[in-house]
DNA sequence: GCACTACTAGAGAGAGTGCTCTAGCCTTTC
DNA sequence: GAAAGGCTAGAGCACTCTCTCTAGTAGTGC
């Protein structure tokens, strides 16, 4: 036996590239067969929960490198607002002339709450999980508590956005463009919080 | 001759309430039909081009919906930010329990790079009409012309990042929250703009 | 009445879908 | 050597997909 799981994590890593670029609906079976070099059998073997289950699997490895490469960059940025627009940059390297590369969660999700309750609960925890991480840096950056909610959450919005709005115009520069602005919502503490508060309502 | 049109305006707005809904591909030629009632023949009597050219029609009605609701929220603001605020609390209001409403553009516009080129490039007609309506805005409020797209396009991630995660995530808590986001980076025409400068490069 | 156009209805083709199932390979273990 | 089990290969099934094509209806102008 060589490496246990080796068709596996093809299948999974095929996958979760699959979804990535086309969504969940897009990705035939015989796709992610054909790319990966895996056989039918060995799919079901696998994954007995059929293309549906091979997507979960996918989408929550996809969310853990998220998390993994969010953590990093937040963990050498000197406070959260530096950390988001690093985690932009890479996210920028990834991108290929062709539209892939963004979000590897997003149009699953997105395409997810009709078709597969299932991948839309995976999709949910992934996002959560990146603004949970977020969150952990504003409090030791020494946000007051109740603040940090709502600057996590519109962190969160601000990659999505941006990663989303870059791949289907092709245009990076609305990634630099969202760094930009992560510097001015998650870079102070505190400051333009009393400003905000006298605004509508 | 009743109204001209009748059958066609029912296909189009069904065909954008399932992009919105569930994206391009999840959407069956015959999904369509049986919700508008319409008849094959008379889809391909209108649209032959088939599903393509119905689902680029359906964006472009999408977008020009949403350009139009987008105007409206910020002429009636005293600025960008209130603006941009209010048209969320619009899309709030819009959202079901069941994980429907959201971005009508978002879905199609992630699954395309790989699946139509036309419908990417009808998407990205979308976002960019919108990011113009922004800018408009900024340039009406007195922000430096310089700043304006920045501004602009992070106006729109943030639309954009918080109508997903609260769809995917079914808490329209993300659009309050990015409502408070946007009247930080959108209210005021210059301030945090020199803030911003000296942060990592 | 006739010709013409706009539109509709729906059967059916051809290709593709996810999935099941059987047969068999290869490695491990006794 | 033999049995067992993890894993693979691929044929085939039942179903769905988009799209084509023919037949037909309704309204209009002459």
């Amino acid at each position: 036996m060589a490496i246990v799981g080796d068709s596996r994590t093809q299948l999974v890593q095929t996958m979760a590239r699959l979804l990535r670029d086309q969504g969940y609906t897009a990705t035939g079976l015989s796709q992610v067969l054909a790319e990966s070099g895996v056989s039918n059998g060995s799919l079901y073997h696998h994954f007995p929960g059929g293309m549906e289950e091979l997507a979960e699997t996918a989408l929550e490895a996809s969310g853990k490198a998220v998390t993994d490469a969010l953590t990093r960059a937040l963990d050498g940025a000197p406070n959260a607002g530096v950390g988001v627009g690093r985690f932009l940059d890479m996210s920028a390297e990834l991108f290929t002339d062709d539209g892939c590369g963004g979000c590897p969660v997003a149009p699953t999700a997105l395409e997810s709450p009709l078709i597969s309750p299932r991948l839309r609960v995976a999709a949910a925890r992934c996002f959560h999980s990146w603004e949970v991480r977020i969150a952990q840096r504003l409090r030791a950056d020494g946000w007051p508590e109740d603040s940090v909610p709502e600057a996590a959450s519109a962190g969160l919005a601000l990659i999505e956005g941006a990663l989303l709005v870059a791949k289907v115009s092709g245009q990076l520069g609305h990634l630099a463009h969202a760094k930009r602005a992560a510097l001015v919502l998650l870079a102070t503490p505190s400051g333009q919080r009393a400003r905000s508060n006298d605004r509508e309502r």
